[in-house]
DNA sequence: CCAATTTAAGTTGACTTCAACATATCTGTC
DNA sequence: GACAGATATGTTGAAGTCAACTTAAATTGG
């Protein structure tokens, strides 16, 4: 071990770096999600995909992105298994021709009705851990985390 | 709108599930890692993998997978960049032929140096949350998949 | 010692994630 | 109504993520 490397910092990094705890708890967390949504045949992202996209009004896909917290170049990436499988609809949107309108297909709406019962009765299983406030505050921490262009604009 | 799939659910989910929250977090705060370890040529995931190996004993693949919860062909994925770049070593354990060990070179060293003092100003720059206890304890929810919140053997 | 079992990793295929670059469309100004 | 800037999205390339399957080596039971 070299004396600016010591072994303290890695325990320091271990103990206390939020960045590690939060994919590490992802990670666990989706596993497990997806474990229980495989008999249904989604994941988890893509169960959180399909379920904001059950709204009276079809939304557009930079919306979604932002809804969902990630990049709006993930999402048209996952969109492509979803419409592929016939489960969601990506159109133009007759009033702003840039913009794309997301909807569920009937299938897709099938798929839900199947799939939020596992999902309460996961969410239930977990540990009654109270972190809902405390994440949200993260999302929201960056000026413009996951909604500026190429994140130049500031 | 179906009436078995009211807007009711799509808000249940958005204001409840942990996992969604998770999710969203790990992204936000994964991209503000990344960001400013961009210039020090690691991601927040490449950070944690490195300095998890610094430690006296080169640590087995495995074991490193546990400690950061995550797949272990998800690890032997994430080391080839790392490897190519000559910033970690994969070597037989010489004690079980099946076991690999992970160890740093001067290099991954010399980078971890640099990357250290970006990671804790990175750190410091987020909002005050009290997560991590209650992050750990998801972490060890799911019987096999996951390890125990340090690293040490187990 | 040998066969069965367990354990540690590798491989493959599908999907997820993001930055950098590129295109199409809208909006405001003149 | 052309033009500059802003907005919404697509494309590409590299990496991250995991399940299912496979291979190699250690351990256990006779």
């Amino acid at each position: 071990m070299r004396e600016d490397l010591p072994i303290d910092v890695t325990h320091e990094v271990r103990d206390s770096c939020l960045c590690l705890h939060l994919q590490r708890a992802a990670r666990a967390v989706g596993r497990r999600f997806d474990e229980a949504l495989r008999p249904v045949g989604l994941s988890h992202g893509q169960f959180s995909l399909l379920i904001s996209l059950n709204r009276p009004e079809a939304p557009r896909l930079g919306d979604v992105a932002r809804l969902l917290g990630m990049d709006r170049t993930t999402l048209t990436a996952n969109l492509k298994p979803l419409e592929r499988r016939g489960l969601l609809t990506v159109s133009p949107d007759p009033s702003d021709r840039r913009g794309r309108r997301l909807a569920l297909t009937p299938d897709g709406e099938d798929l839900l009705v199947q799939a939020v019962p596992v999902w309460r009765q996961t969410l239930a299983q977990l540990p009654p851990v109270d972190l809902l406030g405390g994440l949200a505050q993260l999302v929201g921490m960056a000026p413009e985390t996951a909604g500026t262009p190429d994140g130049k604009a500031g």
